[in-house]
DNA sequence: TTAAGCGTTAATTAATACTTTACACTCAAT
DNA sequence: ATTGAGTGTAAAGTATTAATTAACGCTTAA
């Protein structure tokens, strides 16, 4: 099976996981990350990087594996959009 | 459910997909990479992106999401062993 | 003994995450 | 109307890491 297209970057995930009424300042705190790296992150201006993922595992009680799961398919998705030289297919040589 | 643990590094996986007889140099001209890139990977010393893995997916048959989330589940092992600052649960906050 | 293949190093370039500092904006409360 | 909190964003600096090419020394097979 192929995978999810257009898959969301993981800050916009992560606003709809952010405690109602908590502030991008409060969290950023609780994470113990900077304002402006938190601020990027939920603005789909920068990733999560594994370090990323743990801190969100413990603070939110989910898997760490989610978070960088979800950057993955996102960088793959980005990547996929860039041009890149023809590959041969293995299969394809050994068929030849 | 948690994770495997000590997952491998990608190019020790890699190293047990290359075809048989094929010499990195091959290899690498087919993924139009470095021999040296190539050599990093396959020596755990460089880790796959997602243009790499792309191109894996491509000359392998695979998909790319196998080697950018093994790359992920590594990279969250090596981050783990890393020390970091105490991260109250949100949950716990929510329960005081 | 030559040539191929390999691992590795070095020097360089390019991204990218992260920090702190700073500025300008909005909005609610006084 | 002015303050203050919260926000997004930019700039400048640090650090890491993937990629390149060039070069070296080693091993192995022809």
């Amino acid at each position: 099976m192929s995978r999810m297209h257009n898959p969301p970057h993981p800050g916009e995930v992560l606003r709809e996981w952010m405690p109602e009424g908590m502030t991008v300042t409060e969290a950023a705190d609780a994470l113990g990350l900077s304002r402006v790296t938190l601020s990027k992150i939920l603005n789909t201006h920068a990733g999560i990087t594994a370090d990323t993922a743990l801190r969100l595992a413990k603070w939110l009680g989910t898997s760490a594996d989610l978070w960088i799961g979800m950057q993955g398919q996102y960088d793959l998705w980005q990547a996929a959009k860039k041009p890149r030289p023809k590959i041969r297919s293995i299969a394809t040589k050994l068929a030849a």
